[in-house]
DNA sequence: GTCACGGATGACCTTTACGTAAACCTTGCT
DNA sequence: AGCAAGGTTTACGTAAAGGTCATCCGTGAC
């Protein structure tokens, strides 16, 4: 519980992203970190939001599309309009991700099939070699 | 089995690209289209190519690792080095997208979690404007 | 012939997500 | 005082994946 706050570079080793990317985060309103003096300070808040960034960016999502869907974990605070606003966007992007996992399947088997595929010519060739 | 080859306005209409896109991707290495006079005709395989390609897209591959991932469909051509190679590189995709397949289990659970939590702030504002 | 149309080519434009470089604090040694 | 380390801002650069003209070419319709 000590460290609650960390440092730029603390967070970089962390997450292994560059003090650019933290600040460009920041920049776009993904990141809030507090400051001392000018520093920043990076809270448990700011490291579970990152992770989810980087989750989100694994995805192919953008970082304004993340941007949308972290307005989910501060939403209480936000008027009724804006808060069914995010939860039909989330919404949106669940069934994207359903869609994509579906699509996953297919693609893990296609490949794996592929790539068995590309074995036995392989073991073709050898033997062609051996000859 | 008629037409076996598209002009480029019929994949642009069948795949929903623009012929940008298609002649982008044969600049890239990705589609081979053959030439009647200047014009391109798309073969069937073309349209296998491009249907991967757009799959590996939505799974946020760039272009080049779809590539070289498409070198698989022709490998019987190659020689052992390359072919061992690709496949390798395959594999190593294969292994990325079981990873990509555990973490998006793992988002989908905590987006639904979430969606689930705003929905119940969302009935708790009601109640409150009710009051 | 010529006019419209589909397609081709080349050049430059745009957006996203940072990288990189320059110049400036501030803080802790020494 | 002096200076190196770590951090900051500002600004320009870059790579990927196309979009957007402008211009040109070949062909069938009239």
């Amino acid at each position: 519980m000590t460290d609650d706050l960390m440092t730029i570079r603390q967070m970089c080793d962390t997450f292994e992203v560059t003090p650019r990317t933290l600040r460009f985060y920041e920049a776009k309103e993904l990141l809030f970190p507090i400051r001392d003096g000018q520093k920043r300070l990076f809270t448990r808040r700011d490291r579970a939001r990152l992770k989810l960034i980087l989750r989100g960016k694994r995805f192919g999502f953008s970082l304004e599309e993340i941007r949308q869907l972290l307005n989910l974990y501060h939403a209480g605070d936000g008027q009724r309009r804006q808060l069914t606003r995010t939860i039909e966007l989330a919404r949106q992007h669940l069934d994207g991700m359903h869609r994509q996992r579906a699509e996953m399947e297919t693609a893990i088997g296609e490949l794996r099939d592929q790539i068995d595929w590309a074995e036995r010519i392989l073991k073709g060739k050898s033997a062609q070699d051996a000859a």
